[in-house]
DNA sequence: GCATTGCGCTACGTTTATTGTAGCACGGGA
DNA sequence: TCCCGTGCTACAATAAACGTAGCGCAATGC
């Protein structure tokens, strides 16, 4: 019998944080969102959301090995959850963490203008 | 399930945009922020040149390595450069992206009393 | 009933990225 | 000259991500 919603399976082994052994939280925040995908899954969920795979489907077909385990970590840090009807949405605060990131896309356009 | 099997047309080299195949810009962008140590680099010349000991050290000591690489990839994509008096430092770009990171800071310190 | 479909999620072998340690070539003093 | 400090690289070991397949469960259809 399989433990459903197992994301406590940490047990504090530290793998983690890998990017900061300060613990400030501006280096665990830099850190967890320097992982491979984490920053486009947010990106994807912006606006409404998906189930996991849908949201493969829009990340590129990546592995969901990587995707889950990223879910698992921003579930964790309270950027997303996973919804009862079904389906990964962003939490109010990780709605709040999004707007921070709405003037990368205005960003985007212009620097892909410059280089 | 199209595949879309022609966006390389994209006058880079190789090194390939990995978290991408779409070749929109924020996604282009999202993936080069997203590769290890990229955000903290950006975040630790915030204020002032460093040079690549000194960055390093700054990172917790990462690998010269992977830190050589991210640099080229931020120099390479208009960021970063490299100062002819010696030491790293952001572009005008570089320090306009930068300023979009500054509400993380803000938005670090609540999450980190919130979890 | 009993398949079928879609969901979240996991196993596992292969490939790729990152780490850690050591060291290079160059240039500017002293 | 020798000694630093710079940017940068080699290379084996480790960790992370990939790709494919498939599980258990619940809802739906027949």
């Amino acid at each position: 019998m399989l433990k459903r919603a197992s994301a406590m399976n940490k047990t504090e082994k530290k793998p983690g944080v890998r990017g900061s052994r300060t613990g400030r939280p501006i280096m665990v925040l830099l850190d967890l969102l320097g992982r491979r995908w984490s920053l486009r899954i947010l990106w994807e969920l912006r606006d409404k959301p998906l189930t996991s795979r849908a949201l493969r489907a829009t990340c590129d077909e990546a592995s969901p090995t990587v995707l889950q385990a990223r879910l698992s970590e921003l579930r964790e840090a309270g950027f997303v959850e996973l919804l009862p009807a079904g389906g990964y949405g962003l939490t109010g605060l990780g709605r709040e963490l999004n707007e921070t990131f709405l003037p990368l896309h205005r960003f985007a356009e212009r620097w892909s203008k410059s280089h």
